[in-house]
DNA sequence: ACCTGAACACCGTTCAAGT
DNA sequence: ACCTGAACACCGTTCAAGT
C-alpha cells in the first residue's frame, strides 16, 4: 500500500508524487517538508534544489492529481458536455479529497487546470452560441460551478480532534431550540449529516450525490438562460 | 487604524476581534497565536483558558465577521430575496478577504453561519414550493452558490512571494501557444485577469462584478426550472 | 478563575560545505 | 549539478506554578 520512495534518484516528478501521498493520508495541514523529505530518505534542504517552498509542492501535488482532468468534446451538445466535465472533477478531487480545500481557495491552483482544458471550455460555450461579455460571465460560472461545490463537499473536518468536534457539532445541533429555528428543527431528522452546515461529516464519508446531481442541472439550465437572454 | 488591545481584561470577544484583525493583516497562513499574544500583551499560553486552539481561533473570528449577515425575509419574493442574500454575503466577506478560503475550505467554519440563517432559508424555500428530496437540493445549491463563487473570486495569492508569482503567472498565460489553444488565445485580451485560472490578481484588487451578477441570475434561474421539474 | 513561565517537540528556509 | 549538515528564527501546545 505504501510504496517505497527511498530508491534514487530525486526528481520533481518523484517528488511531487510523493507529496500528494503525504497528503493524501494526512491532509495539507499535516503535510510538512520534513516528513516528505524522510519518506524520500533526503535531508529536508535536498528538495529546495528541486522546488522553491512548501507551497510549491502542495501546489505541484495538487496540479499532479488534476492533471488526468479530460477537457470537454468541443463538438458535443453542450449540456451532456457541462455535466460530465462536472462530474469528471468530481470524480478526480474524491480520489484526493484533501486537495480540495486548496484548489478552491488559493489562487495558485490556477496552475493546476490546464490551459488546454480552458481552451476547450471556452470553445464548447464559442460553439454553444455564447459571444462577448456573455462568454466571460459563462465561462466563469462554469469554473465556479465545478469547483465550488465540491470545495465545500470535501472540506475537511477540523485536523485538531476531528470526532469530539463532530460529536460537539452534532449535539449542537440536536440542540436547535424549537422556538427560534421551527422550519429547521422541523425538518432535522431529513437534513442532519445530509446538508451544508447542517453536518458533522465530509463529503468523504457522506457524498452528497443527489444535491450533486441537482447542482449540475441547476447551473446547466441557469445557462441556458443566460444565452438567451 | 491599529487599535491598540493591550488593555486589560482578556475575553473571548476581544481575543477573537483582535484575531479577525491580524487575520486581515496577514493572511490566515500568517496568522500565528504567538502573535496574537503579543498584540494583546500576555504570554501565548494565556489564550489557551479562553479558547482550546488556533483553529478555534480562526473559526471564532470567521463567526464574529459573519455575525452580521442578515438572513432572508421569509415572506419576501424568493428569486430577490436569493439574490440579495448572496450579494449581502459577498459583501461581508469582502469586508474581510482572508476568510474567504477558509469558509469556503473547511467544516468548522459551518458554526459560522448562524442556525437562524439556516431556518430562515428553509422557510424561503418552503414557501417558495420546494418540498420533500427538492427542498434539501435547493437549499444545498444555494449554500454552495453562496459561498463557492466568492471563495474562488477572494482567494489569496501564494503567501511566499505574491508579486513574483502574478508576474510569472501573468508572463506564462501570454505565451500560451495558438496552436494547442487556439480559442484561448484569440480571447486572452478580453479575458486576462478578468477569468478564473486565466488571471493573476485577487479579487479583492479584481472583483469579477459581472461574473457574480450573472452567476446569481444562472442560479436562480436555474432553481426555479428545478422547481418545477 | 485566570495568567505566568519554562519546556517540548516540532516547523520552513538559509547558506556554506561537500562530492 | 545535486545533496549534506549545521544553524536561524520561528511555531502550537503541555503543564506546573503562581496569584
Amino acid at each position: 500500500m505504501k510504496s517505497d520512495h527511498s530508491s534514487s534518484p530525486l526528481t520533481r516528478d518523484r517528488i511531487l508524487a510523493a507529496a500528494l501521498e503525504l497528503i493524501d493520508r494526512h491532509g495539507v495541514h499535516g503535510f510538512s517538508v520534513r516528513d516528505l523529505a524522510r519518506t524520500l530518505g533526503v535531508y529536508p534542504t535536498a528538495l529546495y534544489w528541486h522546488v522553491p517552498s512548501r507551497n510549491a509542492l502542495i501546489a505541484g501535488a495538487v496540479a499532479h492529481a488534476l492533471g488526468e482532468l479530460r477537457p470537454p468534446d468541443v463538438e458535443a451538445d453542450w449540456r451532456d458536455e457541462l455535466r460530465s466535465l462536472f462530474r469528471r472533477y468530481r470524480d478526480a478531487v474524491r480520489r484526493h479529497p484533501h486537495i480540495a480545500q486548496v484548489i478552491g481557495a488559493q489562487l495558485v491552483s490556477n496552475e493546476s487546470l490546464s490551459p488546454v482544458l480552458v481552451d476547450r471550455l471556452l470553445a464548447l460555450l464559442e460553439n454553444a452560441g455564447f459571444r462577448g461579455a456573455r462568454l466571460l460571465n459563462a465561462y466563469n460560472v462554469v469554473i465556479a460551478a465545478m469547483v465550488g461545490f465540491v470545495t465545500l463537499e470535501l472540506s475537511p473536518l477540523p485536523e485538531d480532534d476531528p470526532v469530539q468536534w463532530a460529536k460537539a457539532h452534532e449535539a449542537r445541533l440536536r440542540d436547535v431550540s424549537a422556538d427560534d429555528c421551527p422550519t429547521l428543527s422541523r425538518h432535522l431528522p431529513k437534513f442532519a449529516d445530509r446538508a451544508f452546515v447542517v453536518r458533522w461529516s465530509s463529503g468523504t464519508e457522506r457524498p452528497l450525490d443527489a444535491s450533486f446531481e441537482a447542482w449540475v442541472e441547476v447551473v446547466v439550465e441557469g445557462l441556458a438562460v443566460l444565452k438567451d437572454a
